[in-house]
DNA sequence: CATATTCCATAGTGGTCGCTATGGAATATG
DNA sequence: CATATTCCATAGCGACCACTATGGAATATG
């Protein structure tokens, strides 16, 4: 996963690969079949259960708390000691051959998915009387999402946990509500 | 360029770029050196002279007009017709072998550029007291850069013109004096 | 203890990568 | 018209790609 989250999914050599897990090639075939198998593991493994990641927007106390804990998060993660810079998702099949398009809608697929939960939970504000009745759910939605995969980008370029940090706080002053002026 | 653009750096072959170019493997090689120095080429040819990019953010009426045409054209460009999805700069190098990490610089270097003018802009602005002095040039900056960057991928993911358009519209709201609600 | 079976590392498979040597056609020169 | 020079397409260079056939060691069975 790390390999991948590094280097991307077609820039990643099986080489490399046995090189990171310590195996032969014959041992990764037998385990996962062949490497987008195992590319699709380590995405799993990177994104986590689907229903955690549902339930977590879900169970926010708003739309507002949960966009700020996933760009949060996302800042957070994006520039961890530990791991590589930016976002798995967003970088390993940015782009790619025609052979990896199937891959590639694989990770634009789990994009999708969050995005859908967060709209669903802003549509939920609205319904509640949390967001008013004029709050466009898509343009939010969207603005997160983008906030979210450009900090990847800032962040493979050196950008500062403090500064994606500012750039959360940035955008959710966009948020309706949320004041513009200090 | 167009060929990188969809494809990627490291993902894109030179059998890839000689079709697309209808020209044979020496030719190419004689009249650009390597794919490498191509691609920066292609690169130079995306990007457009900086200078006139540094000249168009100085010369707007305010900072706030600058990161306005910066996100609109961008949510223009990553969704034309006759072109591929998202940014050639945003996505060609977002991952890449450690033998590709100096392009990833180079690339990484214009995006640096952009975001200092625009934050000289917005320190210009509260200079001459269009914004207010409590006003964060970096953290908006960064959030203009990470909206441009992360509407790359809502693009290559199938965003529509007018959804990323209303992305922007939404992060304007971001901005010192711009209402939050409506 | 002898035979059969499982297991996995070595060593390659054909194919493609970025890149280039070479020979024949076309042009310039004497 | 003969020779020299430029030019470029063909063909192929070693290296690496994703992937796998095979043989010897280790284990299970009679």
């Amino acid at each position: 996963m790390l390999t991948f989250w590094r280097h991307g999914y077609e820039t990643t050599s099986v080489a490399d690969l046995t090189a990171a897990m310590g195996v032969t090639a014959p041992s990764l075939y037998t385990a996962f079949g062949d490497k987008k198998l195992l590319f699709l593991e380590a995405v799993r493994l990177y994104a986590g259960d689907p229903d955690v990641m549902a339930r977590t927007i879900g169970d926010a106390p708003s739309a507002l708390e949960a966009a700020r804990d996933l760009m949060t998060a996302a800042a957070t993660a994006y520039t961890g000691e530990e791991t590589p810079r930016g976002c798995l998702l967003a970088s390993a099949t940015a782009s790619g051959s025609a052979a990896s398009c199937d891959v590639q809608q694989a990770v634009a697929d789990i994009r999708r998915g969050v995005q859908r939960r967060l709209d669903e939970r802003i549509q939920r504000d609205i319904a509640d009387g949390a967001l008013p009745l004029t709050t466009n759910p898509a343009e939010l939605s969207g603005l997160v999402m983008a906030v979210i995969q450009g900090m990847s980008v800032l962040a493979r370029d050196g950008a500062s946990r403090a500064s994606l940090l500012a750039t959360v706080q940035a955008a959710l002053r966009a948020w309706p509500g949320m004041a513009a002026e200090r």
